[in-house]
DNA sequence: TTACACTAGATTGCATACAATGTCACGAAA
DNA sequence: TTTCGTGACATTGTATGCAATCTAGTGTAA
C-alpha cells in the first residue's frame, strides 16, 4: 500500500507524495520527531528529490514536518502547551464547522452517526477506537461546503494525531463513557436539530479531551528546556 | 525594494521567494486572480525556477496562491462567500489570540495601542488607514506565546487583505465611527483588565465588519456560476 | 459565421549533476 | 579524560536541460 507503486503520472508527483507521506505520518508509520532524508523518498516514490522538497514544503506548511535549511527535515513534533494550544483552537472552531455543516446532515447520515458511536463503545482495539473517533467527527463535518474551514480543522486533527494515538494506547478503555455519553449527545442534538446544545456539547467534549491529555505531560516533547 | 536584490545566500532562496511573493501580494502588486509565471519570478529573484516552485507550494498551502498542475500559477480569489467564511473563523479565533496575547499586553503597549487607534481616525489615505488597522490589530497579538495561533491567524488575514483594500478604497473614510468606537472600546477592555469584554469587542468588530463587506459583492468573483 | 482539428510556441514537471553546507568520527593537545 | 580542531562523508540547495502538457492562433469544413 504504501511501497513503490504508481509512477503517478499527471505532473502531480509533489502532490502524490505529500499525500502519501501526510497518511503514513497520520498512519504512524513515522514517528513524532523522525528524521526524513529526501533521498529516501524519492526511492520510495520513484522519483527524483525535486518533487519531494515540493512536498516537504506543503507539509511543512501544514505543520505535520520541520525543516531546517542545510540540515534535513523531520517529522513535527508538539510540547504539551502546543498540543493544548490546537485543543483550544479545535474547541472554537469545530462548532462553527458543524454549523457549517448541519443543514446537510439528514436522518440518514445522523442514523450513521449513531452506529459509529455505538461501534467505538464495543471497540477494544485502540488503533480501531481511533479511526472510529476519527471518522465520527469528521463524517459530522463532511456536509459542510466550506472552502477553507474543513481543511483548517482536518489540518489541526493531523498535527496532534500521533499524541491521540499515544494517549489512546495509554489509558486504554478505562473511563471512556462520559466520552461516549457526549457523542450520544452530539447525535441527539443534531436529530432534534438543536445547534446550540450541539455546538456546545461538542466544545465541551474538546475541552475534556484536552483536560484529560494535559494530564500526561510524559507523551509530549519538554517544554521550554534545552 | 521588491526588485531584484540580495542573492540571500544560505540555502534559503526558496523562504527568501515566498517572503517576497507573499509581501507583493499582500501590498496589492498582484491582483487576485493575476497569473505568476515561474520564470519571471526566477529572473526577479536572480535563482531558478526550482525555489520558485517550492516558493509557490508554501503559499499555495497558505491560501495565497492557487495551484493547477502543468498549467500554472494565480493569486488566489475568493467568492464572497469564502471571504466570509474567512472572517466568520476570524470572529473564533482572535478573541482566543487576544487571551492569549493579554498577559503580555503591558501599561505601554496598551498605550501605544490607543495612540494607534487615534492615529487611525485621522487618517485620509486608504493605504495607511489599511496599514494602521492591520498593525492595531496584530499588535494586540504580539505578545501571544502561541506555536500556531497567530500564524493561523496571520493566514487568514493575509487571504482577505486583498479585498480589505478595496473595500476601504471603495467606501473611503465615511461611516467609520462605530469601528473607531470599538477599537477604543477593546483598548478600554484591555486597560481595565475585563478580557471577557475584551474578547466580546473583538468578535463582534470583526463580525460588523463582515455584515458590511456582504453588502459589496461585486469586490468578490461570482459565487457559483461559471 | 461558427465549430472544430491541428500545429507552433510557451510553460510547466522533473531527472540529473554539481555546489554548498552540515555532521560526525578521529586524533591531538590540554 | 575532556576539549577542541580537522577532514571525509552524508545530505541538502539549486542550476541546467529535456520531456510532457497546455494554450492560442490559424486554417478548414459545415
Amino acid at each position: 500500500m504504501a511501497t513503490t507503486d504508481s509512477p503517478l503520472k499527471h505532473g502531480n508527483t509533489a502532490v502524490a507524495i505529500a499525500d502519501g507521506l501526510r497518511h503514513a505520518i497520520l498512519h504512524g508509520d513515522y514517528q513524532p520527531g523522525e528524521r526524513i532524508v529526501q533521498e529516501q523518498l524519492a526511492t520510495k516514490y520513484g522519483g527524483s528529490r525535486i518533487p519531494v522538497r515540493e512536498a516537504l514544503r506543503q507539509l511543512e506548511s501544514e505543520g505535520l514536518v520541520r525543516l531546517v535549511a542545510n540540515t534535513g527535515a523531520w517529522v513535527n513534533s508538539l510540547t504539551l502547551s502546543e498540543c493544548s494550544e490546537v485543543y483550544q483552537t479545535r474547541e472554537r472552531l469545530e462548532p462553527l464547522l458543524l454549523r457549517y455543516s448541519a443543514e446537510t446532515l439528514t436522518a440518514e447520515k445522523i442514523h450513521e452517526l449513531d452506529a459509529l458511536a455505538h461501534r467505538m463503545e464495543t471497540s477494544t482495539d485502540g488503533e480501531e477506537f481511533l479511526a472510529l473517533d476519527r471518522e465520527f467527527h469528521l463524517s459530522m463535518y463532511r456536509g459542510a461546503s466550506t472552502s477553507m474551514l474543513r481543511d483548517l480543522v482536518m489540518r489541526l486533527w493531523n498535527t496532534t494525531q500521533p499524541y491521540r494515538r499515544a494517549y489512546t494506547q495509554l489509558v486504554g478503555a478505562d473511563n471512556r463513557r462520559i466520552f461516549h455519553s457526549e457523542h450520544h449527545m452530539m447525535v441527539t442534538a443534531l436529530r432534534d436539530g438543536d445547534l446550540d446544545l450541539a455546538e456546545q456539547v461538542l466544545s465541551m467534549h474538546i475541552r475534556r479531551t484536552r483536560l484529560h491529555l494535559e494530564r500526561h505531560p510524559e507523551l509530549f516533547d519538554d517544554d521550554g528546556n534545552d
